[in-house]
DNA sequence: AATGAATGAGAGTTCATTCAT
DNA sequence: TATGAATGAACTCTCATTCAT
């Protein structure tokens, strides 16, 4: 009652889990109706349960599924760095751009506290553990200064969800409609924000200024 | 059709807002309904909309009310302090006091993007205008280093929401049930946050060690 | 949720079930839709769950409702018997009656095994019940022979919906179709059934003909 | 688009049919949805359509075909009496293990009221008609009292019908959850309905206690 | 000011049946 | 013969809101 068996299934299960991230984008999980999303997706409403259990099985299922591959893009990105400073910044890098194309993700797990506990909650320690993992290497490395990793890795979770927020996701001047494009981070809140992170981790290095941190990673991007 | 004309209307209204901050911290905002409010507050169906035009706008009414006294609680925290460091200790220490004790507010406004996006940004937009403005003048007092006071604030906020969530709203190897008692952030990871965001501020006196803050506040407490 | 508190809703609720039991009578448990249902009363869908739960508690106070009719009009006709013997007569008389006028119960009843197993149970054992006692009584008088209460108790159950099935809800000749009216046993089969049933008890005087007992009877109907 | 055609065909049918008494025996008729039924009986949605044009026709082959067994059964009892006492009592017992072994015989059709009427009064009319024939043999031969054969017929109809949901299908001391073994009456509790029985048809020597009528009857079992 | 009955649109979900392979 | 994906109408139930008292 869940997996697909042919390539047809196959298609119409990835239809529907872009229509529903789509809707969800759109409108959140609440108000986001199957009708809604079946209809974006071409399919019929009973269709739907042939691929999903329910509502919320999809939403369980579409919030695994962007999570996993936020962190991939997150950890690709840190591991075009050089040194923890430079992941630092490419991993964030990474992270606001998967907002900006993937705002469903963002505001669905925002929206899910009582939707799915339990999903939200794995959401955010899985991207924490990668963050901890990351900074607990950098320390034995001595790239970074004598942080609690776990405490950090929360701190940056938290850094990055409203900077993302804020810059990503709020189209500037607007109304709070949503739908419209989403603009990726400035450069210069940017590298404010990575300068903060850096200073806050004590990276090595970090004290350069910020404007100078960002003359560096232009020659790279 | 919405201000209470009686001694007896006004204890009416404040029941009803009462009832709701609860039932909205127990199921969330669009978990709760005007009957689950209305018979918690013990009054009839219809007298809901003596007071309140809409479910909406008791959660507008709601949250700008507990804006109002988050920012008044954070800002005499803050004032506690003889310099900017332990005026960001004292006031990240009545943020979490006020999270734990109304869940709501935060619960709430995570859940909001949907609901009422004016409302959400509003609040965050206040508490940020708040640290703003403290780090200015900090900056001014060369009490912190050469941070950009916009972006730095919202980076508090990202910091302070998220330890707030995973140390005092997410009881401890709970399941995700909520309305248990919320235990507030545990000493060495308040320490340990309060140490991050001095050091990503350039805080004077920042480099002591979290431990060493730790025994000087405990004075003063 | 369930109680109406004023007459206005005391009189919906009763709309209500004399509209659930014509629309069950017709159509049947499963068939019957909260819709057509509401749609008979003359109220709207959602009014309906101000008084009932679910279909199934609605199902369930209908049957504990008719039921406790049918054992006040069996045992009033009971009561009008000067013996064992009339009193089985007339207790199945009130029988008949009430299953012609409320086949709703009957067709209900029977349809309830898979719906509601403990409200079928019910309803038979409280009818037995009556049976049961009735026996004990006479048995006890010496109006009738040495038979086990409890299994012909069961077994005069048996006899009366199964006669009252076959001649009272099947219209003679008829194809199937319910809503018709229906009609009461003929007195031929009557008497017939209430000498089968007094042979079994070894009723005193049950050695007459049916016809003698039906010539007899008739002068106090 | 019914009767299958080669012997792989008949397998599958037969696996189907085999399904669904189960399916009807646990859920009922309503409840068990071709989905379950197809999937116990191993085979695809869609190939139940092949031999069957829709539920109802299944539902109508299946209790045609389980009534023509029970029937079978009965006679076969009956035949082994040397006399209609005898011939009475080996039927029911026939009809009480037929019952036993085929639950979903006994509560399908007892939910078939709306769903197919015509089902429903074949098969009690049937059965009924079997013992209609039998009394009328025995009346002729003077075996039993001066009794109307349709009436009793269905007296006795109704008789089985309720001691055997009584005391095969209840298992005692339930809360009512089906699918367990059902129990076959109890010898006191079949005693006392034959002799129940024979009593009301005046049987020839009926008027001989339970006891000693079980003792005879232990002899050729 | 307060009550509670009434509303009705819309939600998620089920399922017998059909169709393409 | 057999599959399993697809359909869409119909269902029960919820709930913010309005109305009559």
């Amino acid at each position: 009652m869940n997996a697909p068996r042919t390539k047809r299934g196959e298609q119409t299960k990835a239809k529907l889990l872009a229509a529903a991230e789509a809707v969800f984008a759109e409108q959140g999980y609440q108000a986001a109706s199957i009708a809604r999303i079946t209809e974006r997706a071409h399919v019929a409403q009973g269709t739907f349960y042939l691929y999903f259990e329910s509502k919320l099985d999809l939403f369980e299922q579409l919030v695994e599924d962007l999570n996993r591959r936020v962190r991939k893009a997150m950890s690709d990105g840190a591991a075009r760095g050089s040194n923890r400073a430079e992941a630092e910044r490419e991993g964030f890098r990474e992270f606001f751009a998967f907002t900006a194309e993937h705002p469903a993700l963002y505001r669905v797990v925002r929206e899910a506290e009582y939707v799915s506990p339990g999903a939200m909650r794995a959401h955010y320690e899985r991207i924490v553990e990668g963050y901890r993992e990351g900074l607990e290497r950098a320390r034995a490395a001595g790239e970074i200064g004598d942080v609690d990793p776990e405490v950090a890795a929360w701190a940056l979770m938290g850094v990055g969800e409203m900077i993302g927020m804020r810059y990503v996701l709020w189209p500037t001047g607007d109304d709070g409609a949503y739908g419209t494009a989403a603009t990726p981070v400035p450069d210069d809140v940017f590298d404010e924000m990575v300068a903060f992170v850096q200073r806050a981790l004590g990276t090595a290095g970090s004290t350069q200024t910020a404007a100078a941190t960002a003359a560096l990673t232009k020659e790279d991007s």
